[in-house]
DNA sequence: ACTCAATATTGATAATATCGATGAACATTC
DNA sequence: GAATGTTCATCGATATTATCAATATTGAGT
């Protein structure tokens, strides 16, 4: 039993065929046919069955598959562990952010944050929270931003910071504050299904014992602040929007915001990791550039003991 | 890299010595300093210090002995997986038990269980709660019972059943029925510090807002139910059992017996296992020969809803 | 029956884990 | 301070095994 028996059958599994496997471990079809047989009699269960026309796990293979994704993973942090001790970092990170942080926050550090670490292959992804966490525990991706808390003992989180929500009213100039209960919720516009934004901003209305009315007679899903904020100015509509993605707004645009006054509504932001993470200083250095770019950007509000927290 | 060599590492890391940990792993010691050398240089990182009297890990080894054990555990799993997909149930099993059931329960089921895996060393131990879930974290011990729930995202739990608590009054004869709330207090006595089921008895009484006092003027520490109860003849005092330890007493005993009457004060018991464990069978087993050795014997109580769940 | 594609097998070879013997470093003893 | 013992590293030889190229086998489709 070794380690490369163990890539092995994971090549197979996804690749289920053996020319092809045996491609992606630089061997030939013959030593991965072989190899894999050795495996398979060591455990004393077949893994794969070779009949199927495309080759095919069988029942046992899958439990196995499993634990051998496991021990793969582990050994994998291994070498990432000795890697982070040697000072190296290497290989490739995949950092997803959720759509209401992305377009704002990313150009904010990215640059930065890419440069300290330039044998780092970084990719970055916008998917929803349910779908980070979903790609954490499965390992596929590295790091999340999102809106915590998440309360998964799988997931490991580092809050990052609070970033208030703020009033838009197209088409008018609403008062330059403005108080939470007061807010007009007619044409309230919102994200579509599955965005944590649109949850967090239903709870926040249901807390002030607002009833969130559309009074228009058609509906539109918007996936993104972006195309949130075009509905809203083409619809004369209103919204809440993140104080990230209205801080650079042009003065003409700015009229059409209001900040609320104390307490004011707000989101936590994190970064998220698998619990068996081990890149701890791509971590920190994450976490110091975006406080770094973020800091001096957001308004100096204590939110330390508000509950209108997230979610 | 390979598996052997993780092997040899958490040899040495254990014995701190080259011949003692190659005698160990069945290898000369030539070969453990050979292989050791040869995966400290595939990391890149000394994981010992030579130099040192009896060797010793240098600090990123100890870092990296933490992974390698993780690995180590993960490989062991997928050998135990196999076994159980073949129905083959080896090796060695430690199951650990809090002091207040040990000596009651066992002698119920476990020669039974043992029968049905004649290929598997069974070690049985008896500790705290505190330190049963402290070994199965640390992977050191297999099996838990203890009293639930636990509330650990790293410890998984399983209920077997519900057991009474009864009143013994050493001295005189106690009435066959006795409420929560008209306890006698003075002179109860109660195991010494660390096992739980003096945690649960003091917010019992607690929550019947009855005030423990002891009148004696000494204190004993009782480390099990059999010295306590010695403790409690021996001084005309009075003590909280669980069922199990009285089902059995002569019918001179069961006279200084109380049950209390509805709503009875019950503990939960329950086995405990980590989040990786992976002999299901063993577990599903060793549950029914529990359930179907204590069952007969508990008294007929319906607990659900009950508050008075313990801890 | 023939052909093709996919996997298994075979025999040779290269890589490497292991061993026994020996060397080097260092502490202990007389 | 020379001798001895302990402990780990190193070396050359050997056994094991992973790998390869070539070929056989299997099964499905024509």
């Amino acid at each position: 039993m070794n380690i490369h028996q163990f890539q092995y059958v994971l090549a197979l599994a996804e690749l289920r065929h053996f020319e092809k496997a045996a491609e992606k471990c630089f061997v030939t079809q013959s030593t991965l046919s072989t190899m894999i047989s050795k495996l398979e009699d060591e455990l004393g269960i077949p893994i794969f069955d070779r009949k199927k026309k495309p080759v095919a796990l069988t029942a046992e293979g899958a439990v196995l598959l499993e634990q051998l994704k496991i021990v793969q993973r582990e050994i994998e942090s291994l070498k990432e562990i000795s890697q982070e001790i040697k000072g190296e970092v290497k290989g490739r990170l995949i950092i997803s952010v959720i759509p209401t942080i992305a377009p704002f926050l990313l150009p904010l550090f990215l640059h930065r944050f890419a440069l300290q670490f330039p044998q780092l292959q970084i990719i970055v992804r916008e998917q929803t929270t349910g779908e980070i966490i979903r790609q954490l525990k499965s390992r596929d991706i590295d790091i999340g931003i999102v809106s915590t808390p998440i309360n998964d003992a799988e997931i490991e989180e580092q809050k990052l910071y609070h970033e208030p929500f703020v009033y838009y009213q197209a088409g008018k100039e609403p008062p330059k504050r403005i108080e939470a209960h007061e807010l007009n919720l007619s044409n309230l516009a919102l994200l579509e299904e599955g965005h944590c934004m649109r949850t967090q901003i239903i709870e926040l209305c249901n807390y002030h014992e607002n009833q969130l009315v559309n009074q228009l007679n058609f509906n539109f899903q918007a996936g993104s602040i972006d195309s949130l904020l075009r509905f809203v100015r083409g619809n004369g509509a209103s919204t809440l929007l993140p104080y990230l993605s209205v801080y650079d707004f042009p003065k003409k645009e700015s009229k059409h915001i209001s900040r609320f006054s104390d307490p004011v509504p707000f989101r936590e932001i994190g970064l998220v990791v698998h619990r068996h993470f081990v890149r701890k200083r791509i971590l920190q250095v994450l976490e110091e550039e975006i406080l770094k770019a973020v800091k001096p950007i957001l308004p100096d509000i204590d939110f330390s003991g508000k509950r209108l927290s997230p979610l």
